[in-house]
DNA sequence: ATTGGCACTCTAGGGATAAGAGTGCTAACG
DNA sequence: CGTTAGCACTCTTATCCCTAGAGTGCCAAT
């Protein structure tokens, strides 16, 4: 049976490890809160919270350190309170300052995501992850081929969404700017106002309605598109703060360069954010992670939207004992104003 | 006086000390190589070259390791040597396969240089960082303007060695793709064939010939190649590898935090490499750095060039116990590759 | 110049011990 | 029944001491 007191007990706990990194004896809990009760009756509800698996001792005399049940009842908690919270809103002020100072200048999606990465990173002391968003059920508005070489050209694929991105193709013979106009025409009559997602297949199609003489060029051009909508669906994050993990080195029991190095393969790491399901916001707590090298870690997770649709995941990789209250107050709010940012 | 053997067994102590990571024992020296001598002699030896300071004891009745000037000397051999080295031409065939397999499918430069860091890290185990090569002294090739929504466009500016950048710029008011296309010829008109260092002033001065009207335009479109050439300027590189440094941590002694956060301020570490003047290939050991937080490591230099004019620098940065012949060749061949991929 | 021999030094590791922190339990209390 | 004081008990951590072993430095001999 797990009283309210128990509860306050636990809480309590849990915060002074976060501060202390210390296992919480029952004497400076009384010291540190106002219990109003004595130590020995603190020790009994710190033998109901272990019976009941939430707090565990190193060893026999030493104080308790929660488990990762433990966190989670506190995590489940903060998530509910989430919304009345003065730290998310003190997080988001603050983070909004950083945001319109170094966001304003910069057009360019890359540059946004690697800089709220960094950002968040700062903001919180561990690493962050930024999916890019996904580019699925999107509209293309244009395709746009500029000549830089005899043989080469930039293909430019523009989405309704505005997002940019462009391609160098190579061709193998010599290409006239009027050819390449021509081509433009006929890509564009076949992309414009499409679904992305069909555009492969109406590209291959229109393949055939090309002179044969220029068909090796509109072949280049098509593959070129491909690359970029492949590199769409390809597994891009942006990342920072490595090197807040490095510093916290001794929290991952000399896990870390193994979670480093998960970190570090974007792609497997991009299909695992993809595979949470998407109840937001939500925390993974050590073991709970299915993955063995992220078992010292914990996650926080949000996802950025456009128009209330999820585009991607905000991630913040830490040690288990993270302060879960700041970082999360952080998340949800990088979360909130990425979204706003990405609407323009 | 530093005899010939003398070297022979500083060489001995280095290597065997890299591959051991155990202060170096006169006994074990004369197992492990013909020397032909006693221990007793041997030991003679490392007394002289204690003396002369290029190797040291961590303590009285222990084995040597080599002091920072001891590796030197040892590194100084190594450059001299590189040319008929087997090992270079062993690196070099090696990272030209991985090279040719990953390299030849990307068009884009940051996705060469960043995977180009990626193996010289893998290679070496080490951390790698690639400069981003330098545009001073270029020559335009031309300047496109592609209207991406009504009040959008993206400026991209092309070099004569084939150097593609891009920025979007947001407009005042709508644009018309005629009074584009206008402003797209009046910009070529100047900029084309021009040194892209006299191109802001060019720019500047255009900006009078345009119909007061269309100013606000033409104002922001000089303002996105401004842009461009500033982040030319501006102080890139690729970097790949830190989880190798987390990895060997303890030879870093206890400095990996603040070595990682200075190869994260990439402003800081760019101008540092800049300032390295360009004998080729260039090893700065340890202590001989004048940053401190590098004072623990390593750097191993080269460039990579175009048409024999060096563009920008290649540097590998590990632990002053590192395995400097392997490392060096890996450098080495890494520039190498890089230049002529460049060339293309 | 090289070498065998030996004394000397210093480290690393293994008990042994003592101090201290913290708990669990019991018996008493409102 | 929940709370509490008190106390015995346990386990860790630090310190000291000791020994074994590695490795050197030096000397006298070749």
């Amino acid at each position: 049976m797990i009283s309210v007191r128990n509860l306050a007990v636990l809480r309590a706990i849990i915060e002074d490890f976060i501060a202390t990194n210390e296992p919480v004896a029952s004497k400076s809990l009384v010291e540190r809160h106002n219990f109003g009760v004595s130590s020995a009756t603190i020790r009994n509800d710190m033998a109901a919270l272990e019976e009941e698996g939430y707090i565990t001792a190193p060893h026999t005399s030493s104080g308790r350190i929660p488990t990762d049940k433990g966190y989670r009842v506190f995590v489940d908690q903060l998530i509910q309170a989430e919304a009345e919270s003065v730290e998310i809103r003190k997080s988001f002020s603050e983070l909004r300052k950083q945001f319109s100072k170094t966001l304003d200048q910069l057009t360019d999606l890359d540059e946004r995501l690697e800089t709220s990465a960094q950002l968040l990173a700062k903001a919180t002391g561990e690493a962050a992850v930024i999916q890019y968003p996904n580019l699925n059920s999107v509209l293309v508005r244009a395709i746009e081929l500029v000549k830089v070489s005899t043989n080469r050209a930039l293909v430019i694929l523009i989405t309704e969404s505005e997002r940019i991105q462009q391609h160098l193709v190579v061709f193998p013979v010599e290409v006239s700017e009027d050819l390449l106009h021509q081509i433009r025409g006929k890509v564009n009559a076949v992309a414009t106002g499409v679904l992305i997602d069909d555009l492969p297949a109406l590209l291959k199609k229109s393949l055939e309605t090309v002179a044969s003489a220029d068909k090796a060029i509109m072949q280049k051009v098509i593959e070129g598109v491909l690359v970029l909508i492949d590199s769409n669906r390809q597994d891009k994050i942006a990342f920072a703060g490595t090197t807040n993990l490095v510093r916290n080195e001794d929290q991952f029991a000399g896990g870390l360069p193994s979670l480093l190095e998960t970190l570090d393969q974007q792609k497997d790491l991009f299909a695992f954010l993809s595979k949470v399901e998407s109840v937001q916001p939500k925390a993974i707590i050590g073991s709970e992670n299915s993955v063995v090298e992220l078992s010292n870690s914990s996650l926080l997770l949000s996802s950025y939207t456009d128009q209330g649709q999820e585009l991607a995941k905000v991630a913040l990789v830490g040690p288990t004992r993270m302060n879960y209250s700041k970082n999360l107050a952080a998340v949800l709010a990088l979360a909130h104003l990425l979204s706003k940012d990405i609407e323009e």
